[in-house]
This record gives structure tokens, sequence and C-alpha cells, in this order.
DNA sequence: TATATTTGACCCGG
DNA sequence: CCGGGTCAAATATA
């Protein structure tokens, strides 16, 4: 049956993906606790597919003749003329576990790559289609869906985790900046306070350098959510940017740029970025610290 | 050459 | 059938 090949085919390539992923993972030696839950979780997928694949196996030898080939009466293939475009079954459609959230650029530090655009209705704007760079590559099923609102307005739904674990692009290397301002009223405005969680701790740490080396902080803006505030605030000794641009910038042009612009702070994905505003333009840009871990 | 975007067809649940 | 999500061939870009 056509039906059970289908059945059959799709269950093969979940237990492929699923392998997949599962060497990615495997493939590292930092794993979190979120990581030991998705190779559980992979490992179970793949069994499924076996057992599945296996299933339709079965059900289907001892009854079912063999589906023949399909020839024209001279013996010649059918030819797909304009080819049927018939395509195998979608990936099921997952509405759960998704983030939103609302910024005024649909950037976010990760890599996406589009996959399609819908005109929906009510909306005034195309709803953009997006997944990880390196879903094909690294297995990472975290994709995401933006809507623009309105100029400078955007809703970002989330779907999955990256997985990929590379770091995001479009990193800037802060220089030593005096005079720079933090304008934590970013993150009020953002939508992120409702998403910390209340008893969420900005884990201290003296082992790394502290940012108030490199900016002023008599000039730090604290204005920070009462949450998020109190003498925590020497948690950005818990910040220290990553190094490196895969972009066209060397490093070496940045300097000028961020100490021109003002730094606005955001948290996504259990990380703080840096944001520089120039302008209208946003560019997000430093990645400071993973923020609160599971371990 | 290789990778990213565009875009209409395809898929699927309601 | 419709609306929204996805695929993939054509196209663009470096
Ligand atoms: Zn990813």
């Amino acid at each position: 049956m056509e039906k059970k090949t289908s059945i059959l085919v799709e269950a093969l390539i979940n237990g492929k993906t699923s392998a997949k992923r599962l060497q990615n993972l495997l493939g590292r030696n930092d794993l979190n606790t979120d990581d030991i839950v998705s190779i559980d979780d992979l490992v179970m997928d793949v069994t499924k597919s076996f057992v599945d694949g296996l299933s339709v196996l079965s059900s289907c030898d001892s009854t079912d003749p063999e589906p023949q080939e399909i020839f024209t009466p001279n013996g010649k293939e059918t030819p797909p003329a304009v080819a049927k475009q018939r395509r195998g079954q979608y990936k099921r459609r997952t509405s759960m576990d998704s983030r939103v959230k609302v910024s005024d650029t649909p950037e976010d530090g990760y890599q996406w790559r589009k996959y399609g655009q819908k005109e929906i209705l009510n909306s005034k704007f195309p709803r953009c289609y997006f997944r990880c760079t390196y879903k094909h590559d690294l297995g990472c099923m975290a994709s995401k869906h933006v809507q623009q609102l309105e100029k400078n307005k955007f809703r970002i739904t989330y779907f999955g985790r990256h997985t990929c674990h590379t770091t995001p692009h479009n990193r800037v290397v802060p220089h030593d900046n005096n005079g720079v301002v933090l304008d934590f009223e970013a993150f009020k405005n953002h939508g992120y306070t409702t998403n910390i969680p209340s008893t969420t701790k900005i884990r201290p740490s003296r082992k790394r350098k502290s940012l108030s080396n490199k900016v002023s902080s008599t000039n730090i803006d604290a204005r920070l959510s009462p949450s998020l505030v109190s003498d925590d605030l020497t948690a950005m000794d818990d910040l220290y940017p990553y190094y490196g641009t895969p972009g066209s910038d060397n490093g070496s042009s940045s300097p000028s740029i961020i100490s021109d612009g003002l730094l606005g702070m955001d948290i996504f994905e259990n990380e703080v970025f840096l944001r520089e505003f120039m302008g209208d333009d946003v560019h997000d840009g430093i990645i400071l610290e993973s923020f609160w871990g599971h371990n």
C-alpha cells in the first residue's frame, strides 16, 4: 500500500533525523541538564522509529502483494511530465513550547534562515518564517516566526530550542569605552521582566573580570526593574564579552562605534545581550553571559 | 561554486 | 474550502 509505504518512510526519516541530532549532541562534552533530557528523548525517538517501521513491515508482508512498478504499455516509465510535485508528509506542527517576545528589531543574535513568508489576515505586514541555519549541519530544530506589528515593532515567536551551540553572530568587541551609558530601561520595554521568574538569581562570580573596568560605573543608568536590581548589579562581575565576529569587521574598528552608541540590555534564552543603539539603528551585539543555568 | 532568499505550490487541521 | 505553516525550485547574492 502506498499509505503504508509513506508511514514507513516517515518513521525512517524521523529515526534518521533523531539519530543525527543525537550524534550532534553526543559530540559535545559540555552537556547541561537540558541536553541530557534531549538525549533521552532522542533515544526514545530512534527506538520508536524502529518500532513503527517494523510494525508497518510485519503488517503488510504477508497480506499485501508487492506493489508493482508502474510502466506505460510500451514499456517506458511513466514520465513525470511536469512532475507531480507530490511531497511527503509535512512535519508535525508544534504550537506548544513556544515563547513570544516583542522587540523593535527582528534580530536576536542567532543565525536564521528564512524559509517562508505569508500574508496574514488582518495583518498589515507579512509574517516571515525562519529556521536555524544549522538545521541540517547540526540538527538544530529551533525556528521562529516574525510578525511585524508596526514600524519598529516585531512579535517574534520561538519554537524549539537551539541545540547547535553556536555563538550568535554580529558580535562586537567592547573596548575600554569610558562614558558609555547602559540604559537598562530597555529591559522594561521589551516585556522580558514577565518572563523572568521572580526567584531567578543572578549568579554571582568573582572569577571573571569586572565589566566596570571597561565601562564607567558612574555612568550606568540603573533603572532596572526592582526584581533585578539590588546590589547584585555586581552581577556585572559575571558579565564578560565573547570575542570574534564572523562578519566583515575585524574587531579593531568597533570601539569607536561602541563609544558613540547607547547600550541597552537584552535578555533572551538565558543570555544577556548588550545592544547598541545608533539613532534609529539597533545592532544586537554582545553576548555577555549565560544568565540563569540549570545546574 | 556555494549558500541565502524569494515565491508559488503543497500540506494539514479546523 | 480556507488560512496558516512548510517545502523546494528558481533566483539572487557573494
Ligand atoms: Zn540553532
